[in-house]
DNA sequence: ATGGCTAACATGGTTAGA
């Protein structure tokens, strides 16, 4: 928050419509520069802009009716918006990217892929590919770049609360974390272990089986970062609260501070 | 136990999420 810091944050709402009361209050008790939203599953046109502007934010959507939609928020405003992946024709509302203070950020809402060897599973594949193309011509653009959201992909197996019984499913599986490896490869850093973390941190638990009181989760929400920027940050750590309140989403927000002083 | 729960769309039951 300070003027030589930005916090960044993502949290997959499930539903904007439905968690504004729950974003007016985390927003209330957080204090964070951009937030990364994704799920908003809201046309552009119902997209609650007026109430946003009285929590002090500004900025940019993209969404679709029932289904994905992303939002980039900022105290700040945002310049050179970009909504999608350039030169993918994808009629699904899962990129929007902008800049602050000369750090570029990319929020992704990645394809859940449904089940390993299913069309959607091969939709995950491929617009993962489309996204490195894309985060490859974005690094070589802006040295400063965070890429941050759901990415539905668990990155090891510390990230997941069962391995054995996960193994081999959709979010952890062999195709997914190579393809996930192929993005760090670019040069960027899940800046969340470059810190001390508590055991079986996780960002999303299951609705049912009360997956929640047992931390029966996932870890699939992450901050990637940059070299340069990476190393300029100060903490990362999952903001769990919200996932306590009264009809909560399935995720809890996940935030990133780095220092920019010169 | 292949269920469990939530949201959208619709207004009963399907689709999708992860």
């Amino acid at each position: 928050m300070s003027a030589a810091e930005l916090t960044v944050a993502t949290w997959n709402v499930n539903s904007l419509r439905v968690r504004l009361p729950h974003l007016k209050d985390w927003l209330a008790a957080t204090g964070l520069d951009v937030l990364a939203l994704q799920e908003t599953k809201l046309v552009d046109a119902d997209f609650p802009g007026a109430e946003i502007e009285a929590l002090g934010l500004s900025g940019a959507w993209h969404g679709q009716k029932t289904y994905n939609g992303v939002a980039l928020l900022a105290r700040e405003p945002l310049a050179d918006v970009a909504r999608g992946i350039p030169g993918y024709g994808d009629e699904q509302a899962r990129v929007i990217a902008g800049t602050v203070r000369g750090v570029r950020i990319v929020d992704v809402y990645v394809p859940n892929g449904q089940a390993v060897g299913s069309d959607k599973y091969a939709y995950k594949l491929a617009w993962l590919g489309r996204l490195g193309a894309y985060l490859a011509a974005e690094l070589a653009r802006f040295p400063r770049l965070v890429v941050l959201g759901d990415y539905n992909i668990a990155p090891e197996d510390r990230d997941v609360h069962d391995p054995k019984a996960w193994e081999g499913q959709v979010h952890v599986s062999p195709g997914e974390r190579a393809a996930l490896a192929s993005l760090l490869a670019l040069g960027l850093s899940d800046v969340f272990r470059r810190f001390e973390q508590p055991e079986k941190s996780f960002s999303w638990w299951d609705y049912r089986a009360a997956a929640f009181r047992r931390n029966a989760g996932l870890r699939i929400d992450l901050v990637l970062a940059s070299a340069a920027l990476a190393e300029r940050c100060t903490g990362c750590r999952v903001d769990a609260t919200p996932r306590r309140w009264e009809r909560p989403s399935d995720h809890a927000p996940v935030l990133a501070t780095f220092d920019l002083s010169p």
